[in-house]
DNA sequence: TCGAAAAATGCAAGCGCTTACATTGGCCGC
DNA sequence: GCGGCCAATGTAAGCGCTTGCATTTTTCGA
């Protein structure tokens, strides 16, 4: 062994004085070892920092120990939560964690996914279900068992851990409507491709209908995903006639951006407009009023899928899709029109 | 090929009627192919799908196009955005990044680190200076470039790109101390295994001497890193006697948290407690009051570490360490005494 | 105490890829 | 028309590890 590089399994097979296929049984399978060879190794190893080598166990083993994720950004706390715990569950399960970034760019997404799959990736957790068609060709046709998550969604041949992003605008929006309000406006992400905001603009739309009101009408704005999005398109929807006493935000951040910029205008919260936000991120909590939000169990979705995915790769079937409830949670920024 | 397995380089090369050695040239030295060939053998790749084995190509050259990040924890704002800069600016130079966290734990930070570097990170980015004894000589007998971020530090035979914690916590308590107040307090993440912390706290002590205030005795609330603690903490503060006008808060989530709180038990901040953050987050910008914070240049931290890295991976030595400047940034939690 | 079964360990063949070196074939100048 | 050179491609030897099977050692009942 060269000092200057890695010690590999042969260098302590030999200074162990075994031989390497011991020393790989010492750490896949140690009740096969004698417990004294194995403590005997595990000296070795800690003698000589070796670490097995990635690539060499992915080769011969078939396995990498990997699972990928790829996110819209991980600048968004939304993201964040569920992420955090996804990987903390897999960590328990001795699987790292491959996080990519696709930027909202579907095409980006695919390659992402690409990458993350020739890096070994035995699965992937995939933030709703709108992307390209070659990305799902690519992921059938390699059999990438991949886990579908902050949605539910109409295909049935793919494991879901989501919540109704419809049925959660549609009681919220149903909510407002009880407090008073007719005139009600919508701050949204862009919904090109995303099927998250999709769905929520489809409940607001539908609650709208089911009260009598005007669903075409429906004055929505649609930005990005920051703080100050969220301001500009509060502003904009401000000088609209009539000017709408609720604005339903696609989620926290953005409502956050709203409030704030509507103190900044001079506009009062929850008096003259009120605001809703969606995903319950600990923003919601802090703006001050503090946000009446759709609460979404991020940490219990990240911890479910990282135990189908787990489950797909250990051969166990019996793992299926399931949809997680979400609830209101009134606070001081949506109040009586 | 088996149809259930994925496309191998030898699978391409028979297909296209070359040798792997040709198709290996395809994807690594294009130009030592000639066109017709090339054009003919990425057609097959396309029809089969084929991805290069991650392990296979790691084995063989020695390479892994994979950097790695060990980061305290994903769900907070504060190394999300440094983070996601790091990566985009991998990823223009085609390089994966595998992000794990430790909890804040040492122990763990080393086994990530293990982890990270047998999955064949090329180079680390990690957080703060202070780390195991072993984790420093792991990465040393196994010469894994790393670059240190969010602080700088002592250590000169490291990169670093980070900023000087004490001076800018020195900076700001000088700021509050200016604006009259005396009676100052603070609330830190538990400084053990944080040289963040321990520095912000060094720095307002400074700051305290050399007004001729008592650094001995400022009243120091030690919490993990949530915005409840925040608030916990700021409740046990305004329980001291005397109490204290201005709180320091050692990131924008912890006093966050403190404000929320302020308001929960009827503190009107500023009026009669000024409250100051760290790291300029857009949190800071929602809360009310909006939050005088130190700025730090997270994006361009990360940006700067990528490009570091690189830089050694392709054996360019120029790249050295360098500081970012921080900045106080006033805004309203802030008032005279 | 002996032999058979069980437990522990060793042997060696790849896993998919890169790359130094060998081979081929086409083109040049003379 | 021929030798020599260069560009294009092929050959094959590993990279570090796992694992089925072979071999050695231990255990234990009779």
């Amino acid at each position: 062994m060269n000092k200057a590089s890695k010690p590999t399994l042969d260098d302590v097979a030999k200074t162990a004085g075994v031989s390497s296929a011991t020393v790989s049984r010492c750490f896949n399978e140690p009740d096969r070892v004698v417990a004294a060879t194995r403590e005997r190794v595990m000296r070795v190893v800690d003698e000589l920092g070796y670490t097995p080598h990635f690539g060499g166990r992915a080769l011969a083993s078939n396995r990498s120990n990997t699972m990928g994720a790829v996110i819209p950004t991980m600048e968004n706390a939304i993201f964040a939560r569920g992420i955090q715990a996804f990987q903390e569950t897999l960590a328990e399960a001795g699987v790292t964690l491959l996080v990519a970034s696709s930027g909202y760019d579907p095409e980006r997404e695919f390659e992402q996914i690409r990458a993350l799959v020739s890096q070994g990736a035995d699965g992937l957790l995939l933030i709703g279900s709108s992307r390209l068609e070659k990305t799902y060709n690519f992921l059938r046709t390699r059999h990438i068992p991949y886990v579908i998550t902050w949605n539910v969604c109409a295909e049935t041949d793919c494991f879901i851990v989501g919540f109704d992003n419809r049925k959660a605008a549609y009681a919220l929006t149903r909510k407002v409507i009880d407090f008073g309000h007719r005139q009600i406006a919508m701050i949204s992400a862009a919904s090109e491709f995303n099927d998250r905001a999709r769905d929520r603009i489809e409940g607001v739309r539908a609650a709208l209908r089911d009260a009598g009101l005007s669903a075409e009408q429906l004055p929505i704005v649609t930005v990005p995903y920051s703080l100050a999005d969220g301001g500009r398109a509060f502003e904009e929807l401000m000088q609209g006639s009539p000017r709408p006493t609720a604005v339903i935000c696609g989620n926290d951040v953005l409502a956050a951006g709203a409030i704030t910029k509507a103190k900044e205008i001079g506009v009062r919260i929850p008096k003259e407009v009120s605001i809703t936000g969606f995903d319950d991120i600990e923003l919601a909590e802090v703006v001050e009023p503090k946000l009446t939000t759709v609460h979404v169990p991020h940490r219990r979705m990240g911890e479910a899928a990282a135990k189908i995915l787990l489950d797909i790769r250990d051969g166990k079937t019996e793992c299926h899709s399931f949809e997680l409830e979400t609830s209101i949670i009134l606070r001081d920024s949506l109040a009586p029109a």
